[in-house]
Formats: C-alpha cells, sequence, structure tokens
DNA sequence: ATCGCTGATGTTAACGTACACATATCGCTT
DNA sequence: AAGCGATATGTGTACGTTAACATCAGCGAT
C-alpha cells in the first residue's frame, strides 16, 4: 500500500480510503489511485486488515461423520448463506475414527480466522452436555439434542415421523412397524421416538423395531421379517434405502405394495436415482437448515444472549406406496 | 502475549517461544508460562501470526456446480489431506446461475487468508484458455482439460470408458450403444470421447449417442428407444443412474440384462443404494482426487515451475450385468 | 480583508506476533 | 579464579492496515 502511494504521490493513508470507498477523496486522486492499484497489481493484506480490525469476515465449519445423506445440501446452504452476507467458511473434518469432543473442535477453530463457529455433527457429542462454547466465539451447532448454552439448528427429525404417521393413520392403518437406521444415528433415534409416541398416543400396539444400517439390504432383511407378520398393515423405514429395500422383500414375499401393505421412507433421496419408484416419502429442507445456522452463527451472542432450539419444519411428500386399509 | 508475559514475569517473547515449542526455554519457566496461558485463557492470534509470517496456513478451495455426483467425496480428501498437513480450508462456492470465470475466481480467492488454491468446476470455464493464474499463488485445477500454466487433477474419465469398452470386446460385443449425460458436462464428453475412440479403434459401427441427463428416467427413456434395435448386444450409459433405468426399459420391453443384452454404468454409485442390483461398472478414487489436488497445490510454484495433468486411475468392478454375445 | 467552515489530505499510533540481535546466566575447563 | 561456550532470556523492530487526530486549502459571509 506504500508502494501504491509512492506511485500516485499521495500517503498511504489515502490509498486505505480510496480502497476502502471512503468519502471525501476528490475524483482526481480517486482515479490516480486507482491506476496506480491496477499497474502495481496491489490486493489488499488480509492479515493486516484483520489484524486492524479484529475481524476476518469468516465463519468456521466443523464437520463430523460427514458422510450422512444430506450434509451436502447442508454445506451448501451454508456456503451460500455465508457468501450473501460476505463471509467465507473455513472447514475443518475432524478424524471421525475417535468420538467427537466439542470442546476439542473448538480449540482446534480457536487457531483459525473466524467470527463465529458452526458444529455439524450426526452423532451426539461425548461432552455434549457440559461443553461450554469458547467465550466471545459465537457457536451454533448443528444437532437435535437442545443444549443450555449453544443455540441449535436442526431439521425435525420428531416432526417428520409425526407427518408419516398421521398420514397413515388417516388411511387406516394401526399396525405399523418401524424400521430403524443404526443406533448411534441421532436421526434415527428421534424418528424412532416419534413413531413410538404417535402409536402411543393412540393406543397402538408397539412392536419392537426392526434395525436396519440405512442399507438397501438391511431393509429387503427387515422386509423379509415383516412380511412373515399378517398382522403388518404399513412399515415406517426411517430411510427411503431401507424403505425400497422393504418393498423389494415384500413384493418377493407376494404381499403387493400399497395394495397389500404400505410403505414410506424419509428423505427423498430417490426420485432421480431410480426409474419407478413412488415412494411416499418426508423431505428436508437441508438447505435451509444450513442457511438458518448461518443467519444464526452471525447473530453473534451479546450480554443476555439466550440460546435458541430452531427446528426446521419438513413436508410430506404423498406418492403411491400409501394405500387404505381394507 | 503481553498480559501473559507479565503474569508469568517473562518477556513477550519467551511467551511466544513456549507457545511455539521452541527449544531454549528453562522446564520451569515453561511450566509458569503454561500456567499463565490457562489461566488467561490465551489463545494466539491468527492475523498477528500471519501478518509476520506471511503464511496463513490455509488452502483456498472455490467450488462451482457442487451437485454432481462425488463432489463430497472429493472434498472430504481435500479437508483430511489438508488437515494432514496442518491446513485449514478455505471455501467459497461461486454462483453457477452465471458461468464461472476462472479470472473471477480467483480475484474473489484473493481476498483470504489462503497460501494455495484449488478451483473445482464441472464444466469448462468460459475464460478457460486464456486465464494466468495469480502470481505467486499456487493454483490447481480440478479438470480434465490440460491448461498451459496451471496443473490440472482429475479421475480419468477418457481411462474410464477404455476399461469398460475392452471388457464388453473381451465378451464379444461390438454392437455397443452409448446413453450420454447431459452436454455441458466435461464428463460426460470425455466418456463419449472414450467409448467412441474405442469403437473406431476397432472398427465398430458408431451409432449417435442417446442423450440423457443422469436421471434414472432419461436412462429409461433411453433404454426404450434402444429396446426396439435388434443389433445392439451392449449399452453403455455414462453413470449408473441412466444405467439401471436402461436395465428396466429393456427388462419391461422382454430383453433380459445380462442374458440378451448387456448393460454397463460409471461411478459405482448405486452398490449401497439398493438391493439386488448388480451392475458392472467403474469405480473413481474421489478421495484420492481430492488429496492429489491438496498436495499438488502445496508444492508450490516457483521459478521454473512446469504444469502438471495428473489423471488418476480408475477401477473396473466386474458385477453380473456384462455377458458373453452369443 | 478576516473569520469560520467544509472538504481533502497527511501524520501518528496501535493491533499481535516472531525474527534478529543483545545480554545475562550457568557450568565446565584449564 | 579466569575464561569460554552453551543455554536462557530480554529488547527492538517490522509485518500491512485503519482509526483518530492534525493540517491545509478553498470558499462564502460579514
Amino acid at each position: 500500500m506504500a508502494e501504491v502511494a509512492l506511485a500516485a504521490g499521495v500517503s498511504q493513508q489515502t490509498v486505505s480510503r480510496v480502497v476502502n470507498g471512503r468519502p471525501n477523496v476528490s475524483e482526481k486522486t480517486r482515479k490516480r489511485v486507482l491506476a496506480a492499484i491496477r499497474d502495481l497489481g496491489f490486493r489488499p493484506n488480509f492479515a493486516g486488515k484483520s489484524l486492524r480490525s479484529g475481524r476476518y469476515n469468516s465463519l468456521g465449519l466443523c464437520l463430523y461423520n460427514v458422510d450422512q445423506f444430506g450434509n451436502l445440501a447442508t454445506i451448501k446452504g451454508i456456503l451460500s448463506a455465508a457468501s450473501d452476507m460476505g463471509y467465507a467458511v473455513t472447514t475443518v473434518e475432524m478424524d471421525d475414527r475417535v468420538p467427537l469432543s466439542l470442546a476439542e473442535a473448538t480449540r482446534r477453530m480457536m487457531a483459525l480466522p473466524i467470527d463465529a463457529l458452526i458444529i455439524s455433527m450426526s452423532i451426539k457429542a461425548r461432552d455434549f452436555e457440559e461443553f461450554s462454547p469458547q467465550p466471545g466465539l459465537s457457536t451454533v451447532l448443528l444437532s437435535m439434542y437442545e443444549h443450555p448454552l449453544c443455540t441449535t439448528v436442526d431439521s425435525d427429525q420428531y416432526a417428520c415421523s409425526t407427518l408419516l404417521m398421521d398420514h397413515l393413520f388417516e388411511h387406516g392403518h394401526r399396525e405399523i412397524r418401524f424400521v430403524s437406521g443404526p443406533g448411534y444415528s441421532v436421526d434415527s433415534v428421534f424418528r424412532e421416538k416419534g413413531w413410538r409416541e404417535a402409536l402411543e398416543a393412540r393406543g397402538c400396539y408397539v412392536a419392537e423395531p426392526q434395525r436396519g444400517d440405512w442399507t438397501a439390504d438391511s431393509g429387503y432383511a427387515a422386509g423379509e421379517r415383516l412380511a412373515r407378520d399378517p398382522r403388518v398393515t404399513a412399515v415406517y423405514a426411517a430411510n427411503d434405502q431401507m424403505a425400497i429395500g422393504v418393498v423389494a422383500a415384500l413384493e418377493n414375499a407376494g404381499r403387493r405394495v400399497p395394495e397389500d401393505i404400505s410403505v414410506v421412507g424419509v428423505d427423498d433421496s430417490l426420485s432421480r436415482m431410480m426409474p419407478n419408484v413412488h415412494l411416499t416419502t418426508v423431505r428436508f429442507d437441508l438447505f435451509e437448515r444450513g442457511r438458518t445456522a448461518v443467519e444464526h452463527a452471525l447473530l453473534g451472542s451479546g450480554p443476555g444472549y439466550r440460546p435458541l432450539a430452531i427446528r426446521i419444519a419438513p413436508v410430506l411428500v404423498k406418492r403411491e406406496s400409501v394405500a387404505h386399509v381394507h
């Protein structure tokens, strides 16, 4: 910047004014400075700027277990919202071969040029309850579990079950079985809770859930077991992949879907992937999930800050895998 | 840091030494300083560090069109490799509603705290040929097109076709049709090129490709058209989703796969998604793709730098959708 | 002509860190 | 005990930027 000032025959401060679009610079001077900037290929130095201003215009994103469905869409929402607000995103992926510690994640992120922090995790951190965010660093957790000190944002995994169960009840179903995801999955746990409580609220029988692992093959295995129980009229699989596994198993066993038995899934992940699949499912607005996390992270956490628990409502996608009980 | 120095009764420089693990600090002093650091909750300031050192220990990642298959795996590779080398990753997503300009992408990234830059794009930038990277900022492009000034890294989309075509030729096929992705997709273009040149090299007939759009439904439509041509013995779909669409259409038309007609896809994206799918396909090591990009970005570009074109070999995944011609 | 006001520009200092160099301390050799 | 080398610690400075203040020129009103 000093070189530019020299070349333009002005003071360094005037260059700063031009660069930052400040008023009180004559048009003639501005032209001259801009020409010097172009000639010398000057770029403002990030470190100098930040050191002076104390701000980085960058958002920290800490990822754990990104492979799960939907994380890419959430990341896109985060990148897009951050970009709109003039922020870059600095990302670190935590080693998911060891249990997540929020304290360690925060410690790691503290060394980076960030003004706020979003932590994304699809399992519950081992120190979730006792964690307290770094003072001065606004922290948002992407989590279905609520936290006493941090704002949490997530798609509503419980409401997802309410939507599907209401839909099935309206079609006369009362014997509804659940195919879960793996036990460590928070999403699966909340979907199961929603399923269970919907049945209990209506006094229906709650059978032991079939345990799956998100794969279509595990859904197929669950479907084979469920096909042997003639009472079952509907199956709620915790994701779409397991749901089509269930459908395949049921049809192989001679039970038609939806005429004999209804099946629903979650995620709306297959509509573009597969031909002739008409699965009733639930769609999450994951882009919105990311965007909301950014908005709250950048709101900051001044004195009198009260953490929020924001749950983004999913929508039911009605297709042809649900029919009335006869 | 000055406060810590005061609290520990040492100079600021000694604190710096302790923080950076420098030798020539007595054990007693180190203990005292560390205690003061803990008590005051001191964290080294990123801006100050960078201003002094001129380095950010951070890698820029510019994304365009991230939605395509495989980008998440590549990003994971980038994050993982960067983390291993002590680098954070600062990501910006370019608006994909307007054509990508590499010059603009670079200009945008220049304002961020980065030591090197990786630009990921699944279409060809409009200024690809005339682009020249920012001097002093080592730049790697994730691109199948070679660039005279930048190192490019990509999974080998041409070799992908060679693998599949050799496999089909070995099974006696000579009438092999291609179902392409959308015309703007670089991957599709190179896969088609590989298909075409393999046929030409063996003097086989090259039929006009069926145009798809990556979706299973477009594959189904292509499959219906191909089913009407009795000469066809094999179909090469440019991705797995279209391939299963083709399979569904062929079987609906009474042509068995693989007994009557063989089908291959690309990406190995369905093995965990669907039950009873046994599609011969090609798998890319996308994690390696990201890791390689990071390695070359961090190698830097000193004097005498020669850009490379690194193409990562895919592997053939033989399943049951290919049979011998009878 | 003088005063005061406004707008344009220059000067100084500080943000937090780490290199280069200066100085102090200690232990060992002769 | 003097001298020397090695180790420990302190001092000064510079990285690039911008806020705050100082200065200066120009112009209108009295």
